[in-house]
DNA sequence: AGGCGGATTGAAAACGTTTTCAGACGATAC
DNA sequence: GTATCGTCTGAAAACGTTTTCAATCCGCCT
């Protein structure tokens, strides 16, 4: 039906063979490459995909899994892999699992045959401990998030290291009752609460945390439960963006005031954490820079398959606004 | 190399052509449907989609073309469209112009080779221009942004009308110098501002408008200059989420407040809108509609491809906030 | 002059499926 | 008992490329 190689190679006088070769900066001489190239333009050929991919066994495809793109962590991942994965000529897949376990098994079963070059994965915590024994036919390059042994590389930010740098900042700002809200479907948010809870000890200071699904309204009912409960803590930690939005608003909707009430942080540089009130202070992930070095990552890995598995672990950065100053 | 039909027709002792069946519920007996089933787990089977798709010339492949999947209007859109592609046991390749007529020229290429199903698609108003002329393949959806004429189907909202119930909303509460500051990339823009000018009109007040990139950046500027320069507006429109973010933090560089210097108002619902002081009045845009009902318009058109095309225009809604209030 | 080597070229096989076609079988109708 | 039909099955073709393999051509060496 549609114009292919062969159509181009009759037009050109010569072989598919040859054609192909054009294409693919085979061996061709120049006079017939000029030939060649004058067929395409005039039969208006495109080369199927499928059928390059099938012969080729190369399908130049790269896997992305997160679980919601809307998640403006995702959001920018997402945008840095795409960058490298088109500067490497090859095309990105994107699932969002929106942390269902079948989701995810589904969408790996589709990256299967899909036959993908690689899979850049953020898996959910259940899905994780059983990925080490797993075998995929292509590199498997985690971000994010990890499973506990380490059989495929992965890049990640010191989450321990970061929850307690947020601990030490308020504690040095004289907070001293400082609750926890944390995700309960991520290895991330269980190493931020390692962290937060650590650093608490080290302080001295009593550790207080939560843990509840990782949405804003889940995160709301939480922090406005703790908030009615005993002894009002004077900070908090919330363990992403989302949920620290959800805790922003259970806060407002208390009629508190940040930081004169509560001192509120947490993970994530989002825009609007810089607009509200006098900012928050969070902690802000090099979000792009995962991006690109997993790609880096996987790339590697694919030329040199046998490599050790290598574990990058990039460190947030603290951004100290109004929401943690010293107050009274 | 990898297990194929072949292997797996040979562990259950049938043809290929009955384990081809198997998968794609065809006509099977009981028994030899459950051999091969058996055969299938044992083995490991998973099916090429390349040779699928060669051979089907089905590729269930959707594509999306944006502009950037980090505005906010876009990466719901996109979550709203994945959705229901894999609802429809498709997949979706979504592609990042930044606006660039380049990669978009790229980008329809690669729609091309890839023998997508469909394609919905925000083109840039350069491209818009000349998308009537040109030919494909597939269907075409337009989405937030359209072309003159309307080759193809498209879902947007009433722009003008929108952007009229703004100014409407802003000179009903007393605002009068409104400015008006809008992209120079897409058609909604200009829609955006042909509403504003009419509604200036009609009420009798003096259009006062400038196009810039539709960066925050650009957007900032622009307005840091309008409000250094001549009478200052009590009022601004500004035509998209990302430009509303420049605007908000030019208005607070030069150390002004909403509502009571300038009632600062706009496009796209985005959190932070909500949270900024008392709030930022906005259009809000049905996105997740917009995404569904574009991937219903391609469905139709696949199944009758010589209906007329349709364009469907959904309204935006005002969510009237602070920063609009009659002040003084 | 004959042989050899490198560079180009074309014919045909291969990639892993789905689909067509025809055959086999059993049952139903006369 | 035979003809007819419908249902299930397998062999083989087809999808549009890339890749292998052998052939051809040309120049150069002995």
């Amino acid at each position: 039906m549609t114009t292919g190689i062969k159509d181009v190679a009759k037009a050109a006088g010569v072989s598919a063979a040859t054609v192909s070769r054009v294409l693919g900066n085979g061996p061709v001489s120049a006079d017939l490459r000029e030939k060649v190239e004058a067929a395409i333009r005039a039969t208006g050929y495109r080369p199927n995909l499928s059928a390059r991919r099938l012969r080729s066994q190369h399908s130049r495809t790269i896997g992305l899994i997160v679980s919601d793109i809307r998640n403006p962590f995702f959001t920018t991942l997402s945008r840095s892999v795409e960058d490298a994965a088109y500067r490497a000529e090859m095309r990105v897949v994107l699932c969002n699992t929106d942390e269902n376990p079948d989701r995810e098994a589904m969408y790996l079963r589709l990256m299967q045959e899909e036959r993908i070059t690689g899979l850049i994965y953020a898996p959910t915590r259940t899905t994780a401990a059983s990925l080490d024994e797993r075998n995929f036919d292509f590199p498997v390059v985690l971000v994010d998030r990890t499973g506990p042994n380490g059989v495929h590389d992965a890049v990640v930010i010191d989450n321990a290291g970061a929850a307690g740098q947020l601990v030490g900042h308020l504690h040095d700002h004289g907070h001293s009752r400082i609750f926890g809200l944390f995700g309960n479907t991520s290895s991330t948010a269980i190493e931020r609460h390692d962290g937060y809870r650590s650093a608490m000890i080290m302080r001295g200071l009593e550790p207080d945390a939560r843990f509840v699904a990782p949405h804003d309204r889940a995160a709301a009912e939480a922090l406005t439960e703790r908030l009615a409960s005993g002894e009002r803590p004077d900070a908090v930690v919330v363990s992403n963006g989302l949920m620290l939005l959800g805790a922003y608003r259970a806060m407002r909707a208390a009629g508190l005031e940040t930081p004169r009430d509560l001192a509120l942080t947490g993970f994530d540089n989002e825009t609007w954490t810089e607009l509200v009130g006098s900012g928050l202070t969070v902690i802000e992930q090099p979000v792009a820079d995962i991006g690109r070095t997993a790609m880096d990552l996987l790339f590697e890995r694919l030329n040199r398959p046998d490599m050790a598995p290598r574990k990058v672990v990039l460190s947030g950065r603290l951004v100290a606004r109004g929401s943690s100053a010293r107050v009274g």
